[in-house]
DNA sequence: TGAATATAATAAACACTGTTTAGTAAATGC
DNA sequence: GCATTTACTAAACAGTGTTTATTATATTCA
């Protein structure tokens, strides 16, 4: 009976339409802007078709983020191919940034919104979150290994690298770097000028 | 004619009744269950009359927002006898740290939340983020004259410690730190460690 | 094939939100 | 004492996410 089958993907097709349209207007109008009503329209259904495939708006953004950080993975894997462990991390590091300063929606989706952690709660894991994590603890954990980093805790490291470009991104995307008074390339430049400094301080 | 001294109290009487009866329930069930209608209940006054004294929702909690800039700003003075400008710097790291992690419905309306930024663009300018960062830039230029930190550039070590400790602090508040997978306790002292490990290596 | 059942879609409503408008009652000025 | 200004609010407007009852279509089975 292939008519079960069908409908699944029919299922999935309609899911992924609601996804493209969400996406779409997301990066487009920001995440208050885009209703529930708007992608419906959007895709000529009623607002209530979408809840017979999403839970609610919640589940639809979670999907955005998911996405999102497969897109920010691919970015950071390019790097793969740099032997020297240290570079590989100022490779990564600078990859991150940009990636915050040209996608800030996807950056606040990914690493500020509540919304999309609402679901991780029900869910079991932060999968997305885990994977770019690990990525990052088996980098700093060559860089300890061959001494390129200051000897120091592996997980304590890698909070304090993270903590460090998530800081410099969400002050930007958020609106805070306005202190610097400067125009915005030239806080762009401060922020990666401040992200040299901190792997200066970093290297041993 | 003393009755218009006698209105323009009470206007500002109203208008600290209003901010007392939202920040009272903002830091007691967070920003968006804080509508003007549950505050016109809490004061017994119609939301058509929190209109008369406030131009919209923004604006009062851009005032709430100015008076947790003086909270931290009295916590973060209490160092200013610390003679050392380096054991100054980490006192007031790790006295934000703790704001931020105590108070995390005050910072995510100082450094996170887009509501208060939206009245700063139509006003002068961030007074507030001025004062606290200028408190930063006189910390560390004390700090690289003595030569207690790396040489670098000012306002580029500043926005690298500012980010450090907000990317801690914004990571902990918005729950991203769940990656850790440790219970709440241990996590904080994994960011203190963290924080311990940034100033060890800014020392010279 | 035709009646019974299951699925898909929606119009309308519910309970909210921030904000505006029109109208009322009280305080003030002359 | 009367006209005017001020203070306040009920009701409405235009949104929001979400649920419910209903209709139209598709599938199943006799």
């Amino acid at each position: 009976m292939a008519i079960k089958e069908r409908k699944e993907r029919e299922k999935q097709e309609m899911r992924n339409l609601v996804i493209e349209s969400a996406t779409q207007l997301f990066l487009k109008q920001g995440y208050d802007k885009t209703s529930i009503r708007s992608i419906a329209d959007d895709i000529e259904y009623s607002p209530a078709t979408i809840y017979l495939y999403f839970k609610d708006k919640d589940e639809i953004f979670y999907v955005i983020h998911e996405n999102a950080f497969d897109i920010l993975d691919k970015h950071l894997r390019q790097h793969d191919g740099i032997a020297d462990p240290f570079e590989r991390l100022r490779a990564i590091g600078r990859t991150y940034i940009k990636f915050g300063l040209e996608n800030p929606d996807y950056y606040d989706l990914m690493f500020i919104m509540r919304a999309p952690m609402e679901q991780i709660k029900n869910e079991e894991k932060w999968k997305a979150g885990e994977c770019a994590f690990g990525y990052l603890l088996t980098t700093l954990s060559e860089c300890l290994e061959q001494k390129r980093i200051r000897p120091a805790d592996l997980h304590v490291t890698a909070i304090m690298v993270w903590s460090f470009v998530h800081g410099l991104v969400s002050l930007y995307v958020r609106e805070r770097m306005c202190i610097l008074m400067l125009p915005d390339d030239t806080t762009r430049e401060v922020l990666y000028s401040s992200f040299d400094l901190f792997m200066a301080n970093l290297k041993m």
